[in-house]
DNA sequence: GTCTATATAAGGATAGAC
DNA sequence: GTCTATCCTTATATAGAC
């Protein structure tokens, strides 16, 4: 019997391990309603019976995965630092995004089929700390424009800008991939520069 | 009988307009594999068995939606033109595409759910149309910065962030309200001048 | 901890009456 | 065209042997 006190043996910590990261690959491309606990056990290498012995429902397993997502997708936002440069901060922050979007492919799924689904697992946490978060940064960015070191915008909608440019080459890989053919392959590095030029620099000649 | 052949009758073409939209809400909202030929039918407002009839599969459904989706989606960018005046273009270009994630966020969502799956309906399409098409007016942004008209970068990466940046209003659209709360009622307005702004200028202060 | 067996429900689809 | 009834498969979850 799987106690929840005890300290998990060795093996329970491998299965479990495996069991996400199977349950990642399959939530990412089917959703919550579209994944099986049979195509995770198929993915896991494991007998159905034998995951909801470590994950009693399906619902659990999703949970599991959410606890963690949000914190590590948020991570570099934090790092965004009031003390630094703005120009050098900003260019940064969407470095440290690109570089997500292209270790953690199927993580960056998760979240979006999480969002277009109206968040009901994530919802309250959107609203508390992601929103808390949001609005702090938001701040900043606002007083280093007081300070006329950006040009003047919306901080919040710059924010969202940056998330939906880098999560893009996540989310629509496929779409990305199928546009830019056999020459696809640097399209990560291409990425990274060309956002650097529109986000500091933008479309009309200096 | 479903007759394919003979022309439908009145009540046809609206239970088919009655299943589409339906359709449309359920699988935007839980993917393909999430959604259930049950909940399309209780929210068309008919029996299981009967909308059954109308579309013999749920695959049926699904790619009747598919059909004129992606064509939908791109015509804003057919009507970008060669000859009018660069930034005027991509300036329309972006509200154009702003306002199609505020008309149809449903039909956004239902896009991004079949990229994330990988494609499997639309992938030949997107290799086919969609690349011909993009790589033909990527080919013109390039000609305008020949000409010194627009500072230089990829315009098909500058394309991937204009499409980004506006689905994600759609896509995204519970993130963007829980974070903007409630001054989030102006969010689609606020959005479409702060991307004309960083598209356009960029951050760094000239 | 893992396996076999099984309960129970949901889901896709069809048959045939009206 | 719509309804009732039904078939078959898949899916979540549990029981109990080993």
């Amino acid at each position: 019997m799987l106690s929840a006190t005890r300290k998990p043996t060795r093996i329970q910590t491998k299965n479990r391990a495996l069991i996400e990261r199977a349950a990642l690959k399959i939530f990412s491309r089917d959703g919550f309603r579209g994944a099986t606990v049979d195509a995770i056990a198929d993915a896991a290498g494991m007998s159905k019976q034998n995951l909801l012995y470590y994950f009693p429902t399906k619902d659990d397993i999703y949970r599991s995965l959410m606890e963690g997502l949000l914190e590590d997708w948020l991570a570099p936002l934090r790092e965004l630092d009031a003390g630094g440069e703005p120009i050098e901060q900003i260019a940064a922050y969407i470095d440290r995004k690109i570089e997500l979007a292209r270790d953690f492919p199927m993580e960056s799924r998760l979240f979006a089929s999480e969002m277009i689904r109206g968040a009901p697992t994530l919802g309250d946490v959107l609203a508390g700390d992601l929103k808390a978060l949001v609005d702090g940064k938001a701040a900043v960015i606002r007083d280093w424009m007081d300070e006329g070191r950006l040009n003047r915008l919306d901080p919040h909608h710059l924010i969202f800008a940056i998330w939906a440019t880098t999560q893009h080459y996540a989310d629509f890989d496929v779409q990305v991939r199928a546009v830019l053919g056999a020459v696809g392959d640097r399209r990560l590095e291409d990425a990274a520069a060309t956002l650097q030029t529109i986000f500091l620099d933008g479309l009309r000649p200096r």
